[in-house]
DNA sequence: TAAATATTTTAGACAAACCTAAAAACTAAA
DNA sequence: TTTAGTTTTTAGGTTTGTCTAAAATATTTA
């Protein structure tokens, strides 16, 4: 269990691979990862290469990257220290629940398994993040919960908003405005075909959303 | 108020130059500075200049640098995240209180003053870290306390541990054994002049320290 | 299926933060 | 006070992670 330690740049593009791989299982190209980092892809394939030598990514040439086993792991470990810092951020400091991400992206390349475990167990081994995102375990284990969008749920049936996607701060706020956060008990009234959007019952109130906003909001159904 | 954001690197030489300036009083060497931190006096001499340009730190070529106004305002928010995430491992996540240094070297470098105002408020405002020394406040303001060594003390003389400097596993674990730590009563009850070893009274016992150990402990006297 | 377009890679540069070797400037000692 | 030794700086190099411009390859479309 080679134990290499990576660079602040290694671990974000290990990361955004990841992430782009849908968990392993897609080739990922590299314009992809290009925009996901706001770096050029001459830079992105001179960092691919870096990544494929150390056998955490495999690379064909002009065809695209899939992450490696022992690139999942350190993948998953962190987003792990990602997340328990998303909690920490959240729940402790009292920041808003838009505010966290950015902090936690610095945090988590201070990588210390024992400060990571520490605060894992500060946390009380939380499950999931401010977002609703499962947080991996010490093995790198992750809950999979079921989760679809809002506009996958058929007329009259009931979901618990378990994740929010879009993350930036008018969403946030928009989301205020409906009433909406993770845990939050939804029922889908209606769907509109015209433009996709749903008429949806939240906290006794009925509100048409669009199909943009509905795509955006994760539920776990009831 | 320029709100410069320094890289990590730049940080780092600011706070050893600060400390080594006996809070900006001292001319400092590029010789101490390289010592310090491990880096060659050349590569020191390059830092140098960059600082210099910021404006953080005065240079005299072959003379020695002066840590700025400026300068000294940064260093000491540098040194309020250090030991702000000092008491934080070492209270809440319960790091023991030789392993928190190094953490908190990485720790201090994610710099949101926002972060650091709200860790600061959820630790409630501590005035000392787990070493004993004193966290400035947002405002960079710092408590001094008049700290002597145990063998400034007369004898028959007592003091409070307040200070611990050197931060090494072994030293701490001697003052374990020694049953010595931050807060400790400490009676000062011979003076050996041959070797300026101590005889001290700590938790009813007598002991006798080395002139080396004696200066490394800090105490307030009562 | 050939041409146009898009993607990816290569080649060559640059800044940051280091390094070594050698020159320059200071300091101490004979 | 000249020499020997020490400290500091300069000069030139390396690595990491980025860039731009241009070449190579792949894909789309006419």
């Amino acid at each position: 269990m080679s134990n290499i330690k990576l660079s602040k740049s290694e671990e974000n593009y290990l990361k955004s691979i990841f992430n782009l791989s849908e968990f392993g299982n897609k080739q990922v190209t590299t314009n992809s990862i290009s925009k996901i980092l706001n770096i050029e892809p001459a830079s992105v394939t001179d960092m691919i290469k870096k990544l494929s030598k150390k056998n955490l990514i495999y690379h064909e040439k002009y065809k695209g990257s899939t992450i490696s086993k022992s690139g999942i792991k350190i993948a998953l470990q962190i987003i792990r220290r990602h997340r328990l810092w998303e909690v920490f951020l959240h729940d402790k400091l009292k920041f808003k629940w838009d505010e966290i991400h950015e902090l936690a992206e610095e945090l988590e390349h201070v990588s210390s398994e024992e400060l990571i475990d520490n605060l894992d167990k500060y946390l009380k081994y939380p499950k999931i993040d401010p977002h609703g995102d499962p947080i991996p375990n010490k093995m790198g284990e992750i809950d999979f919960i079921d989760k679809i969008s809002i506009s996958d749920l058929g007329i009259g049936e009931k979901g618990i908003v378990s994740r929010i996607i879009n993350e930036d701060e008018e969403f946030f706020n928009l989301l205020k405005k409906l009433k909406i956060e993770i845990g939050t008990e939804i029922m889908l009234t209606d769907k509109i075909d015209y433009d996709q959007s749903v008429e949806i019952l939240v906290d006794k109130k009925s509100v048409i959303i669009s199909k943009d906003i509905s795509k955006n909001i994760k539920i776990t159904k009831i």
